[in-house]
DNA sequence: AGCGATTGTCTCTTACAAGAGACGCATGTA
DNA sequence: TACATGCGTCTCTTGTAAGAGACAATCGCT
């Protein structure tokens, strides 16, 4: 195989041509459920995943018997089962930086009216792993489980602190640095963001994801210098600098019981 | 012991002799983690689910890759993934009864400050899917997901409700009619206990997991006539007539609120 | 040091699962 | 009625993944 030619890699980053494994099938089909957030059917989900019928009929069977997939209520629809909720409390369980973090968050949105998030990286990905919607009017609404390019985000650039450029170019491909309203971040800056971020302890990014927010975030540690995960707030953009810095001080201090010798 | 030839047959019901499929060693991974609750070396989870170990590196590997597992703080043992507590949320937005069923229960321990629980059936199996416990002191711990025999609990009689006596038999083994406390049931007595609480609508056991408690517990309908889950309260065995009256009254409007076409 | 047990990686073989595709049965719609 | 489309099941072939086992590295124990 040569990898001279830039074409026949480029044109396939989703070759699914040959045989593929059936572990492989189910954690795509997994995948593909989390993404459309909604039952479906099996022979929509063979296409989703570009999988052959059979094989989908084959596996979504395995998968409906274990219980990690239920059919939907219809009949031919599938979705996501008890099991898997299982094994995510299992997990819930097992993390108590998750646990207290779900908590903290729940709390810092009540207290503060603020949409409050728990921010974590997810081979790779920035996720949002608990979200507590605030009490305004119009809330900006994000769903748990939802995957941001890592440029987009305040949190982002504290989750990267420590890391080496090279590190941190092969996690951030070039979209992820075009913003939803089409504007295009430098690398260099969003690395530059990141090292500021890492001294000063906290980050704030106005008008990013789009117009009318800010995002403030604080790390979490879960040794010193490792960023296990950002609590953060969304607020509206024209907050004032004051409640901004005071809204800043209420969440390095809740991070600070999360971490573990920050 | 018995004649020579039913030797090699009997001695394994496990009979994970041969080849097995990967997708299912997978599931008997999860499975395993599942009860062991806790981070577990790579070999010994191969010793766990009898598979050997080259197969299990690789599959540990490509969960870890995916997500669904994660390597756990000292290195070398493993356990859940986020992607599985994501997706175990994704399941719980998905499905308004356990999201409703959740806050109810909640709620109802609150109010109450008896331990109170939803449960359902999980591949045949009788799970507790959410329980919070009461405020008593000597609280009854039943951890969530955990897995009891059906003819154990109040819940089991009302999640039968309306089977067939061969699917019944089905679904309940020789051993989950034995108490732990070495009692034996009789399947016809179980039988008629479900056909009992499908009529009143409600279900007590007293002393049946244990000497110190009784269950209440009451069907939530996701159709008419089709039980989809339980709520149920945990209480002292000694509590009176008169409470265990208006418990089951507070429980059965609750469980109302949640049905369907009830 | 010596010894046994465990851990992570690698190679090679063959049993078997992934996949192509046909089939019958429901739909819908002209 | 004929035709198209989608569903669920089944059969057969062959590419390949599961597994046996060897290997070096590391740990714990005397």
């Amino acid at each position: 195989m040569q990898d001279g030619n830039a074409l026949a890699v480029s044109a396939d980053e989703k070759t699914t041509a040959s045989r593929e494994k059936g572990l492989n099938r189910v954690l795509e089909i997994l995948d593909f459920l989390h993404t459309t957030q909604r039952a479906i059917g099996i022979g929509d989900l063979a296409k989703g995943v570009n999988a052959p019928r059979s094989t989908t009929y084959t596996l979504v069977r395995s998968l409906v018997d274990a219980g990690l997939l239920e059919m939907a209520g219809d009949g031919n629809r599938v979705y996501f089962g008890k099991k898997l909720y299982l094994y995510g409390m299992d997990y819930v369980r097992g993390n108590d930086l998750l646990r207290r973090g779900r908590q903290e968050v729940d709390h810092l949105s009540r207290e503060t009216g603020e949409t409050s998030e728990l921010c974590m990286l997810q081979s790779g990905r920035y996720t949002i792993v608990h979200s507590s919607p605030g009490t305004r009017p119009f809330r900006i609404s994000s769903a748990t489980g939802l995957q941001i390019p890592l440029p987009w985000t305040a949190s982002g650039r504290l989750l990267l602190a420590g890391l080496e450029r090279a590190e941190v170019e092969a996690m951030v491909s070039e979209d992820d640095l075009v913003l939803p309203d089409g504007r295009k971040l430098r690398l260099d800056d969003f690395i530059d963001d990141i090292a500021k971020a890492g001294v000063t302890g906290y980050c704030v990014t106005s008008g990013l994801v789009d117009a009318y927010t800010k995002c403030l975030a604080v790390p979490v540690f879960s040794a010193p210098g490792k960023v296990e995960a950002t609590m953060c707030l969304v607020v509206p953009i024209d907050t004032s600098d004051e409640r901004t810095g005071s809204l800043i001080g209420l969440l390095r201090d809740r991070a600070a019981r999360l971490s573990i010798g920050g």
